[in-house]
RNA sequence: GGUGAGGUAGUACAGUCCGGUAGUGCAUGGGCCUGCAAAGCCUAGAGUCGGGAGUUCAAAUCUCUCCCUCACCUCCA
């Protein structure tokens, strides 16, 4: 059974469930590209996905765009196009990205724009049930009509109140009331029961999570730095709303820092996952972000980046030994490193998603795989026992490793057959040839003692 | 100021909940394999577990205290 740690209650708490693991993912706003930090979130969120599906349980997962918003707008105006056009480049954006990344697409990504109904709804009910009030800028929800504002970020309304950075509005019954609707006739805009404008940041969360997880489901995630405010109010929208308990598993996840400062517009430290990408693929990306606890910081750097290529090729070895191996002989130890790998890998999950553990025991079966490799003793009958396993992890991590066809697989064979009779004749130099030649199709001759196995690398722009 | 998360070998992390004299990767040194490489493998060194006090037969782990770092408290993944 596996644990989570959760921010509401501050403790490593059982995932329950009944048929189905459902999970609400706060998803970015579509104003700009994707940045690495994105990109954490999302991929830690994929794993435990993966993860979930592995072990047959199903997983109804939901990720929302922001695609209306202030920051929209005024980039819209920039741009000189409209919100909607804006928000529909950077969503495409997005998936190209993430796709990129090699993240499975999530069960529904439901718009803001899409779901303008529904948040009316909600907010007709917090008004009928005086939990929120219209006023000339638009309709508020009253925080001390809810009694446990405050719960999960563990703030205290008075502190909040006098911390005061909060921009005055005179017509607001409390400073710490937040907007579920602002009227405004600029486009992007909407008729509602209250006068036109546009819903609040926090309001679309709750509509849509009510709407396709109902009142109460799993597990509720996003970044660390929206547990205030936003995961806050989407408690006290929705509990005040359904009376019941909303998220019963809150997941957040650790900024990624440069130089130990948070990554972020203002500071314009942003690495984009466009650029990332680029220059170290998917595999690196996802290694290095899986590579700490997912709660805690990261500490972003082409140095740490670079120490998961080694990993990559490994990993990209172990690969290939497997699928190549020969012989028919026994490997008692087979059995043994299995059980091991797969037990070590799949508790470190089960303990509060602890990646760093499960990468251990991850590359620990890689390890044992190329050092028998290197003894050649690597027979069939061993693959076909430790291969499964070593996939099966593989996709949970979202390891893609490169493959190759029959027909190139084919002609390197030719190739290794045509050097092995070059270096019996001592032609080294035509030898090297063909090495090199093979080489430009990032595929790598290994020389072991008796034969020559190969492996296919992924190319990574960085190195 | 309030709230939360951290401080473990050069470096990045795990271990802390459930006390038993520290583990893993990377880097570095040496070696194996090779025609030479590459890839891979083997092996070695490296830590008074932020400081101090307490509880205990025993503390990285529990308690107290002090120091430092970061995040959130305004939009943020």
């Amino acid at each position: 059974m596996m644990q989570i740690f959760d921010t509401l209650n501050n403790k490593k708490t059982e995932l329950k469930f009944s048929n189905k693991v459902r999970i609400y993912l706060c998803g970015v706003t579509v104003y700009d590209d994707a940045h690495i930090g994105h990109a954490r979130t999302i991929i830690v969120f994929d794993v435990l996905r993966r993860f979930l599906e592995s072990q047959k349980i199903p997983v109804e997962f939901i990720q929302n765009f922001t695609d209306v918003d202030d920051k929209i707008i005024d980039r819209a105006n920039q741009e000189k196009i409209s919100a909607l056009e804006l928000a529909a480049k950077y969503t495409k954006n997005y998936f190209d990205d993430f796709d990129g990344l090699n993240i499975k697409r999530a069960t529904l990504y439901p718009k803001a724009t899409e779901h303008i109904e529904d948040m009316q709804n909600l907010i007709s009910n917090l008004v009928d049930k005086k939990f929120a009030y219209v006023t000339k800028n638009g309709v508020y929800f009253s925080v001390s009509k809810f009694d446990n504002y405050g719960k999960l970020s563990k703030k205290h309304t008075d502190d909040l109140v006098s911390g005061a950075r909060v921009n005055i509005d005179e017509e607001k019954n409390d400073p710490i009331d937040f907007a579920l609707w602002k009227f405004s006739e600029s486009e992007p805009s909407w008729d509602s029961p209250w006068g036109k404008g546009r819903p609040g940041w926090h309001i679309e969360c709750s509509a849509m999570s009510l709407k396709y997880l109902g009142e109460s489901f799993e597990i509720h995630g996003g970044g660390r730095d929206l547990i205030f405010p936003h995961h806050e109010n989407e408690i006290a929208q929705s509990e005040s709303f359904t009376s019941k308990q909303f998220a019963k598993i809150w997941m957040h996840i650790g900024m990624i820092t440069i130089n130990g400062e948070k990554m972020s517009k203002s500071v314009g430290n942003v690495k984009s996952v466009n650029h990332v990408l680029g220059d170290w693929g998917p595999n690196i990306i996802r290694l290095f972000c899986l590579s700490g606890s997912y709660s805690k910081p990261i500490d972003y750097s082409e140095k740490l980046l670079r120490e998961n290529i080694t990993k990559l090729r490994q990993i990209e070895s172990c690969y290939y030994e497997l699928r190549l191996a020969v012989g028919s002989g026994t490997n008692s130890t087979a059995d043994k490193l299995l059980d091991e790998c797969k037990n070590e890998f799949d508790s470190a999950l089960n303990n509060d998603f602890n990646t760093p553990l499960a990468l251990t025991a991850y590359y620990k079966l890689i390890k044992e795989v190329n050092s028998l490799a290197a003894e050649e003793e690597i027979t069939e009958n061993y693959a076909k026992i430790i291969l499964p396993e070593f996939e099966r992890m593989s996709e949970i991590l979202g390891i893609d490793i490169m493959k190759v066809s029959d027909e190139e697989k084919n002609s390197i064979n030719q190739m290794i057959k045509k050097r092995d009779e070059y270096r019996i004749e001592k032609n080294y130099e035509e030898a090297d040839k063909i090495r090199d030649e093979i080489a430009g199709k990032n595929i790598i001759f290994i020389d072991h003692k008796n034969r020559t196995t190969w492996v296919k690398q992924e190319k990574i722009n960085a190195e």
